[in-house]
RNA sequence: CGGGGCGUAGCGCAGCUGGCUUAGCGCGCAUGGUUUGGGACCAUGAGGUCCUCGGUUCAAAUCCGAGCGCCCCGACCA
């Protein structure tokens, strides 16, 4: 992607309302746009960091035997009446008539959802376990909403369902998730630490929370529950066993706050001059700047052409700016691998500087590409 | 919902105490030119419902009232 065709837009100053480093930061390099409190877009830049964090998920929960689905963003209030959340969850629900009267809420989360669906689909002790997930927004009227997108009232949420035939089961199903998401998180360059956490809402007998490090004491990235047989009685979801019984199903449900990842990972990787991405998300994973526009661009340009085509993600920034402002707005928007066509060109080598560490190395043109392939197995 | 703060150009702010020309500054933006290794410079220019409504007044960005919006702390929350 060729800077002056990429939307990308830095601001000097970060936003007089906004508090944490990762909310600042994702303005500055215009990642996010706030529309009302709690509200956001994400804009090409923030997007394609969200989408990586997301397939990263999906990688992960597909590896783990999850299946995906897509439920809807409107839901019927009579179905939370059925399990008695339609008063629990107050004034966070946000909802509305219909033109037939009929209530309607924005899902603040599924579980009745998906528990409508298996009680419809599920017959027989065969047709478990099963494992599902969606990628999903999510819509909840918090109290406060802060720290950007950290929290936020509508935000991107993966949300997975087990459903087992006996206690036994779901704790295998349960201990499963658990590993996939302690590899979700390492996987996009998250610190995280388990705690054992109140169940809160969503109810059931146990869960445990992912909370990620940095400077930003809030919720944590992740939460998992075993819900036993809380909604499947309640719903009456069951199943046949082996003799022909009536059973409930044994539920378990597993969240990530996708879009809240996003923001976490900025907490955990930053320095006074910007963002530091760890590979696995980062927007792009290689910046070319050249510094003049003579052969330094001509000789840039040839090469951000050859680097795309083994799939690397490059930006080339390919503005008529002073070196200064493309160095700081490199650092801001924490590109891991530059390569810097300037000086050193007549010598026919390029620098590549490492964002992690600020090192610098000269490496003759020739050898480019076998020294990112190096570099990034390192990174 | 309680407490605190804020609302003036795309962004960051000054002006308000003590009402008075055509409401300023920095950044950004546009055009032209000189520059180009860590946020260069010159010139010209565009851009404003001073959050909204009402009140006081000869006169309101400025004073008063109400409302709306935004941020922070708290309670609350996957």
């Amino acid at each position: 992607m060729k800077w002056t065709q990429s939307f990308i837009r830095t601001f000097r100053e970060p936003p007089a309302d906004a508090e944490t480093i990762s909310q600042k930061l994702m303005h500055q390099t215009g990642m996010i746009d706030k529309l009302i409190s709690g509200v956001y877009s994400f804009l090409p830049i923030g997007l394609k960091v969200l989408q990586k964090v997301s397939n990263i998920i999906r990688e992960e929960m597909n590896n783990a035997g999850g299946l995906e689905l897509l439920m809807p963003s409107l839901q019927p209030a009579s179905l939370w009446e059925e399990t008695g959340r339609y008063g629990k969850m107050g004034k966070d629900m946000i909802t509305f008539q219909d033109r037939r009267d009929r209530c309607i809420l924005l899902g603040p989360t599924h579980e009745e959802v998906i528990t409508d669906i298996i009680r419809k689909y599920v017959k027989s002790w065969k047709q478990m376990p099963v494992l599902l997930y969606q990628i999903q927004t999510k819509y909840r009227d918090e109290i406060r909403p802060r720290f950007g997108i950290i929290r936020a009232r509508e935000f991107l949420m993966k949300d997975a369902y087990s459903f087992d035939v006996d206690d036994k089961s779901s704790e295998i199903s349960y201990f499963k998730m658990k590993d996939t998401y302690i590899k979700i998180f390492q996987r996009c360059g998250l610190k995280t630490d388990i705690k054992q956490a109140d169940s809160g809402v969503i109810g059931g007998k146990f869960s445990e929370e992912f909370i990620a490090e940095g400077q930003c004491a809030e919720l944590e990235v992740g939460h998992i529950f075993k819900l036993g047989m809380e909604y499947s009685t309640k719903m009456k979801a069951v199943f046949n066993d082996k003799e022909g019984k009536e059973k409930p199903i044994i539920m378990g449900c597993y969240g990530i706050g996708v879009s809240r990842i996003v923001s976490a990972i900025i907490e955990g990787n930053y320095d006074n001059k910007g963002i530091i991405w760890p590979i696995s998300v980062s927007p792009y994973q290689v910046l070319i700047l050249p510094l003049k526009s003579g052969e330094e661009k001509e000789m840039a340009e040839k090469i951000y052409e050859n680097l795309k085509k083994p799939g690397w993600e490059v930006l080339l920034d390919d503005r008529d700016e002073s070196a200064g402002i493309k160095f700081s707005d490199g650092d801001l928007l924490g590109i891991p691998i530059w390569l810097i066509f300037g000086k050193k060109l007549k010598e026919g080598k390029v620098e590549v500087k490492l964002r992690k560490n600020n090192k610098f190395y000269d490496v003759p043109i020739e050898n480019i590409e076998q020294f990112i392939k190096d570099i990034l197995k390192e990174l």
